[in-house]
DNA sequence: CCGGCATCGATACGATCGTATCGAAACAAG
DNA sequence: CTTGTTTCGATACGATCGTATCGATGCCGG
């Protein structure tokens, strides 16, 4: 057996490089060829991990999907107290270190409306976190006639919409947080009882 | 004088069939060929509405968002009493007849990230309607301690979320309406001491 | 050492894009 | 009717895209 190569390895190196168009140019905007050389391989290469592009892209978004929730898994695990207020505030993305990541989230969002694999790579990662919240809404209610349900699709809901408010320049990140806070104290009140 | 043409009914219909198209394969996928078909005029004649395809597309956006508030404000006219709960139900575009509009308002935001000249616009449209989302919201509130900025964000914010989550299919319309209500329920509650 | 195969990267290809150009057509003024 | 100006739509152009192709390269088993 000839040469052997770590695709795995390769398709993240790529995917990263994807991340970092996809930031600037949003995701329809980057090009194979852009691709390779920002990722520092041969366009070939990037043909040989990914069949296509939608394939490529696909990978990316996934990419994302699960560090996003591998980061909210790891608050929860850390601070299990404040788990409500702390997870939706990493779901949220509003911290400044996680501008890019959000920019590309909504990109494939909005992408994925059109695209359906993508929207139901997407649609994965939302239930996903419909359910972790709808858990720790649970938990946190004694148990009152709340719909926990209900109140994690708002919550989840409220931080999407806070978070693209925020990547269009509508809203700074501190009100945006503020908004938030409010909300889930707001929350915590009402479970309360 | 030779020949003269009502440039802005023009400059209307092709924007409404940017708008079909953009519903269709996003504002990326629109092609000045297609809009051309679409709008049964030949590809000069669109060159001649607009001097590039990014004004096109900036006017086809805004008009979007004049239809939109011109909408609100008519519901808003119609029925004073339940203007709140009607204004943001207008604002989620929750209704199957307007799924279009969102989709269409969707993909420019998310294209706004990117492109700044079309953040100013969606700027404008979003710092008017919260302005009147926190007019409402002051109107309906005695004069406790709440505070109706903060409010009317929460409430732009969640519409938007769940007008989101409702086109890649993560939500219901009908699951949507039910969040939204029971926000706007809980808001009136909280407003009414 | 060598023949064979996996991998490489450069290049070719065809399609599609936004935009520029230009002669024909259409209409008002003289 | 002729002239002058505006509008017309077809076509040309150059760039860029995703993808396919292919000879060169380098590693491994024998």
């Amino acid at each position: 057996m000839p040469k052997q190569v770590d695709y795995e390895d390769r398709r993240r190196r790529i995917a990263e490089a994807v991340c970092l168009l996809a930031d600037e140019l949003g995701p329809e905007g980057v090009s194979m060829r852009d691709v390779a050389a920002r990722a520092q391989v041969s366009v070939g290469a990037v043909q040989r991990c990914f069949r296509s592009k939608e394939e490529m892209l696909l990978f990316a978004v996934g990419h994302v999907g699960e560090r996003l929730t591998e980061r909210v898994s790891a608050r929860l695990a850390a601070d299990p107290a404040h788990a409500l207020g702390h997870a939706i505030d990493e779901i949220a993305l509003l911290r400044e270190e996680h501008r890019a990541e959000a920019r590309i989230w909504l990109a494939f969002v909005a992408q994925a409306v059109v695209r359906e694999p993508l929207a139901r790579t997407l649609r994965n990662s939302y239930a996903a976190l419909e359910d972790l919240l709808t858990r720790l809404v649970a938990e946190a209610a004694g148990n009152g006639p709340a719909d926990p349900r209900a109140e994690a699709r708002a919550l989840l809901a409220l931080a999407d919409g806070l978070t693209t408010h925020v990547l269009m320049g509508h809203l700074t990140a501190q009100a945006a947080e503020d908004v938030l806070n409010t909300h889930v104290a707001g929350l915590r009140e009402r479970l309360r009882t």
